[in-house]
DNA sequence: CGATGATTCAAACAAACGTTTGAATGTTTT
DNA sequence: AAAACATTCAAACGTTTGTTTGAATCATCG
C-alpha cells in the first residue's frame, strides 16, 4: 500500500514539478537566467507563482534542477561509454577519435531529442559555462569535475608522450571547440554568412569536429625552451614565414 | 575659438563619461550584464544616477559603449596586422601561424593591458558571445563580421585545398577554442583543479594554442562518404607544408 | 552682466523582481 | 467521518529595477 501511494503522490508532484521545469528550461534558454522572471516561467507553465518556490525553494535551485535534469544522464552515459570501450579494448589504449566520440556522442544524442530540451538545451549550458554568478560556476564544476578526470585520465593513457601541463591545456582547448560548437554560438551563423552551414547534420558535424580536435591533440610539442629558459628573449609573436 | 571650446566640452563631458564606462566595464565582467545594477555602476563611478541616461540613453546603449571601446581598436589592430602581413608576403599565401597569430596578438595585447580592462574584459566579450540578448547578437556581428570576412579570405588562400564548407566549420571550432581560452571560464580551472595551469603567461598561451589551432586547422580531410562508426589506429599526420 | 546651453543632482516614477503568507483545496491516513 | 498531510491559490510583502522629471549648478557666449 504504501509504495503505491508513494507513487501517486510522486506522479501527481511530478505533474506541476514537470510542467515548471520545462517551461523554465524554455524560457532559460531563450533569454537567459537572469532575464527571465518567475511569472514568465509560472504562467508558461501555466501553475501557480507559489508553485516554483514550493517545489523547488528558490530560482537558483529551479535551474540547478533544470541543468541536472539533462546534465547528469548526459555525464553518466559518457562515462558510461568510457568505460564500455577500455573494456572492450582490454588494456590497450584508446583511439582519440574514440574518446573524443565518447565526450560527444551523448551530447549529441541530448541535442538531437526535441522531446528532451532539443538543440538549445546545450545552448543554456554554454551560457551557464560563462556565467560569473558564484552558485552557477560552483554547481558546474561540482558536476563536471569527476567525468573530465576520468576523460583527462583516459586521453593520458593514448597520449603518454603529452606532458601533463601541456595535456590539460589541450584538454581546454578541446572542450572550448566542442563546447561552442555544441552550443552553436552567433559566431557560427557569422561566419557562416557568407557560406551558409547546415547544423541539422550531427553526424557529419561529429565527422568534421573530430579530425579537427584529433589533429590538436596530437599536434606537435612546440618549442618552449626559448620562453622558460630566456624570458629575455626578444622575438615575440608567432612564426611567420 | 569655436574649436577649443568644444575641444574643451569634450573633455569635461569626458570626465564623467569615461568614470561610468570604467566602472560599468568592470561591474559587467564581474557580475554580468543583467545581474548588474545602474545604481552599483554610477556609485561605484562616484556620478549621479541619471549621468547614465544623459549620457548613453540607456542600459543597453552603455553595455555598447563598453564594448566598442575595447573591441573596435582590437579589431581594427587585428586587420591591420593581416594586412602588414600579407603586405610583406607580396602575394603569397600565408602561413597558417601567420594568421592565428594576426587574430591572437591584439587580443593578448589588450588582455595584458590592466589599464585598459586587463585580461577580465576578455571574459566579458566571451559572456556577451552566449547572450541570447537579440541588442547583443545583433552588435556583435555588426562589430564582427567585417574581421571575420577578411581573415576567412586569408585562411582560404593559405589552405587552397580545403572546401569553403569544410573552412567554414574549421574555423568556427578556431574560434571557439580562441573564445574559450581568452575568456578564461571556468572549465579552465575545472580541468586545472588536478593540475593547475597558470594563465600568466600570454606567450606561453599562444605558444601551445598555436599548435593545436594550426594542427586543426591543417588537419586531413575526413572521409565523409561513409557514416558506419570504424575505429581507425594507425598514424595521423598532422605535418604538412 | 544677462543669457544660453550643457551638465549635475535629488527625488520620484511605474513596473517587475523574488519571496512569503495564510487560507482554501485535494488527497491520504487513522 | 475526522484528523493529518500535501498541494494550490490569490494577494501582498518589501526591494529593486531602469527610466524620467524639473530644478539647481556650472561654464561659455553675445
Amino acid at each position: 500500500m504504501s509504495m503505491l501511494q508513494l507513487r501517486l503522490v510522486d506522479s501527481k508532484s511530478s505533474v506541476t514539478k514537470e510542467k515548471i521545469l520545462d517551461a523554465a528550461e524554455a524560457l532559460f534558454m531563450e533569454h537567459g537566467f537572469e532575464a527571465t522572471g518567475l511569472r514568465q516561467i509560472t504562467t508558461g507553465a501555466g501553475v501557480n507563482l507559489a508553485a516554483v518556490h514550493y517545489h523547488f525553494g528558490s530560482k537558483e535551485e529551479l535551474l540547478q534542477a533544470v541543468l541536472t535534469r539533462r546534465l547528469d544522464p548526459m555525464n553518466q552515459e559518457r562515462l558510461a561509454l568510457l568505460d564500455q570501450l577500455e573494456n572492450d579494448a582490454r588494456g590497450k589504449p584508446l583511439t582519440c577519435e574514440a574518446i573524443i566520440g565518447a565526450m560527444f556522442i551523448p551530447a549529441l544524442k541530448l541535442a538531437r531529442d526535441k522531446a528532451r530540451g532539443g538543440k538549445n538545451f546545450l545552448r543554456l549550458i554554454g551560457r551557464a559555462y560563462a556565467d560569473p554568478a558564484p552558485f552557477i560556476r560552483q554547481f558546474l564544476s561540482h558536476q563536471y569535475a569527476p567525468m573530465i578526470a576520468f576523460f583527462k585520465a583516459a586521453f593520458g593513457r593514448t597520449l603518454p608522450h603529452l606532458p601533463a601541463k601541456e595535456l590539460s591545456w589541450r584538454l581546454h582547448f578541446l572542450m572550448g571547440a566542442l563546447s561552442y560548437t555544441l552550443a552553436g554560438t552567433d559566431v557560427l551563423k557569422l561566419i557562416s554568412a557568407l557560406n551558409p552551414i547546415a547544423t541539422d547534420n550531427d553526424e557529419l558535424l561529429l565527422r568534421r569536429l573530430g579530425p579537427f580536435l584529433v589533429a590538436g591533440l596530437q599536434a606537435p610539442l612546440a618549442d618552449l625552451s626559448e620562453l622558460t629558459a630566456r624570458p629575455k628573449s626578444g622575438r615575440r609573436g608567432v612564426r611567420s614565414a
